[in-house]
RNA sequence: CCGCCUGUGGCGCAGCUGGAUAACGCAGCAGAUUCCGAUUCUGAAGAACGGGGGUUCGAAUCCCUUCAGGCGGGCCA
């Protein structure tokens, strides 16, 4: 938690206890037992800088109303050595309180000082967490989900590291299995058409043109030289060629999109080294299998899901599960992440508590998992929603997604909404360079600190250095409510990463521009007093960071000029 | 039928560990720049938070119910 915000809760807190105590102590409120009460940012600020709603909370408990007991509370308070100046007592018995100008001074000199570290905080401990996200199938191109995935696992990754939890960013490919069949299938059938007549393409293989080029580029090296060898040699050098191909591609279009992962990790390697088979042991010596008509179940019925599920099929194939409980079993287990977070669409969440029943009989603490689920995204252009159609192979990619839209723009436009909501992306306002779009708003702001400072520095006036005191003179509205926000930057960053959405902070960076500007029209700079004025491009700066470090959390472009 | 999610002004949304006149953007109306970047700001208008019930001194926030929409409930992944 940011130092000064602490440290003033702190103070509130122990004033107002410390005042009911002495009450108490003197009988003027009868000795009891006292509940947890709230300090908070009143939503009006003319109700001080912080409120306790103590006095209501008490109300019971004293037996006394509300107001008489504020009343008692703020008669036996001591402000002595606190950031506190004042108090009143409003509404239904509310306590609020006002902070000295020392408070604010401490803010922005705070910021300064630490500068590019601001908003960090060591909240996480350092607890070990694997992020999960994207872990699109290898077999072709990502589509527009992956694109929101990608954003928000990128930005939940930076934002847990940020607030102290060691993070690692993985990708899960897909290589093994019956997508894996298909697109052997799919790609045979296509490297087949190159040279014989009358083969059709089932309805459940893949239509799309990457399949195609990939057999044509297949059929360059080759030849016809494996038209004639077994189908399953021909499949097997088909996905030999066109995988690592693919998954390279994943690799550069993720890197164009500024996400980097720490591993990706294959599912080969969990049947290849036999962890699925030993999950299928352990989960058989948990006592939770049973076999029914030749296929091994999974009695996910005794940890409370509403139906068994199928681990081995009748003809002896595990099925998709067993992997994915081997693979989040290696997460927890082998790698000992304290914790797993995986970024899935909604699609798949009522597969979540089969995964968890798994990994409890396993005798893992299924809560060390937390899957964020993500609705799907529509694309809207010209107002009108846009199909994609899967069959047809003509689904928006991600890649022509960032051809026609800023990466700054998408990074910041799917990280606008909580994870949990269905998003319209607005291809017209993405693209727009204007007011219009919430990232320029915010990058405008940033722009136009640098310019300040960069033209008064020119002019020799901006000297970037202030005196603590005269930081006290920053007493305007609007200036103090700039200098609050900032005040909130770790503590939301912290909570950003408690609920596991980023779209937190986009939308506190969002109102710190606002913030900004109205500061910026309510105050001059140039040309005041010449404390004030310094006092006032300290303020200036103090927020250009935290923009900054916001914006370069979200891999945003922070740009000097525009 | 069952389960999960969503439902706030014309549109898009914030708030949802209960608190004081429900915040903001867009569209739209009226204004502001001799001076630090107008991609900005100010003002007016517009919603009792899908409906109903309950808990509470107090509910957009919690509980129940109901309606509408999305997604799931494969020996598909």
């Amino acid at each position: 938690m940011s130092l000064l915000v602490a440290k003033a809760k702190e103070q509130i807190k122990s004033t107002i206890l410390n005042a009911v105590d002495k009450a108490m102590a003197e009988n003027i409120l009868e000795k009891s037992e006292l509940n947890d009460f709230a300090i908070e940012v009143p939503a009006n600020r003319e109700h001080g800088d912080y409120a306790v709603n103590a006095a209501m909370v008490w109300a019971r408990t004293f037996k006394k109303a509300p107001r008489q007991i504020a009343e008692i509370i703020v008669s036996n308070c001591d402000f002595t050595n606190t950031y506190i100046k004042s108090c009143e007592i409003a509404g239904p018995g509310f306590i609020n309180l006002f902070l000295a100008d020392s408070y604010y001074a401490d803010i922005v000199s705070d910021t300064l000082e630490k500068g590019a570290d601001y908003g960090k905080s060591n909240y996480g401990n350092g607890e070990r967490v694997l992020v999960e996200f994207v872990s699109a199938n290898p077999t072709g191109p990502m589509h527009i989900g992956n694109a929101r995935g990608g954003a928000l696992g990128d930005c939940l990754a930076a934002v847990l590291s940020a607030c102290g939890y060691y993070t690692e960013r993985e990708f899960y490919i897909n290589d093994a299995g019956n997508q894996i069949n298909k697109f052997g299938l799919s790609l045979d059938l296509r490297y087949l058409q190159l040279y014989k007549e009358g083969i059709e393409m089932p309805e459940d293989s893949y239509h799309g043109e990457d399949i195609i080029a990939h057999a044509k580029a297949f059929a360059e090296i080759n030849g016809d030289s494996f038209v004639d060898k077994s189908e399953a040699d021909r499949r097997k050098a088909l996905v030999e060629f066109a995988l690592p191909k693919n998954i390279k591609g994943l690799e550069t279009d993720l890197g164009k999109y500024r996400i980097t992962y720490d591993t990706w990790f294959k599912e080969s390697t969990l049947h290849n080294n036999g962890e699925t088979s030993r999950i299928i042991e352990l989960l058989k010596q948990s006592g939770h299998t049973y076999t029914e008509e030749d296929a091994l179940w999974f009695k996910a019925t005794d940890f409370g899901c509403d139906k068994d599920f199928v681990l081995v099929r009748a003809n002896g194939v595990p099925t998709y599960v067993v992997p994915d409980i081997a693979y989040h079993y290696n997460k927890l287990v082998t790698r000992k992440f304290d914790k797993a977070i995986d970024i899935l669409g909604a699609d798949h969440h009522g597969y979540v508590p089969r995964l968890k029943a798994a990994l409890t009989a396993l005798g893992v603490d299924a809560s060390r998992l937390d899957v964020v689920l993500m609705q799907m995204v529509r694309l809207v252009r010209d107002g009108e929603v846009i199909k994609a159609s899967k069959r047809s192979g003509k689904a928006i990619t991600l890649v022509t997604l960032l051809d026609e839209v800023p990466i700054d723009a998408a990074r910041f436009f799917f990280n606008l909404r909580e994870p949990n909501s269905h998003f319209d992306f607005d291809l017209d306002l993405a693209v727009n360079e204007s007011n219009s779009n919430p990232v320029y708003y915010v990058q405008y702001a940033y722009a136009r600190i640098c310019s300040i400072l960069r033209n008064l520095e020119a002019e020799g006036i901006c000297r970037r250095t202030v005196g603590y005191d005269d930081l006290k003179l920053l007493t305007m509205p609007e200036e103090r409510e700039l200098i609050l926000h900032i005040s909130a930057l770790t503590d939301e960053i912290i909570s950003s990463a408690k609920a596991y959405d980023p779209a937190k902070i986009t939308h506190y960076v969002e109102e710190l521009a606002t913030k900004f500007h109205k500061f910026y029209s309510a105050c001059r700079v140039k040309g005041e007093d010449e404390k004030l004025m310094q006092a006032r491009l300290a303020l200036c700066s103090a927020t250009g960071i935290v923009i900054k470090n916001v914006l370069t959390l979200m891999k945003i472009d922070a740009p000097e000029k525009m």
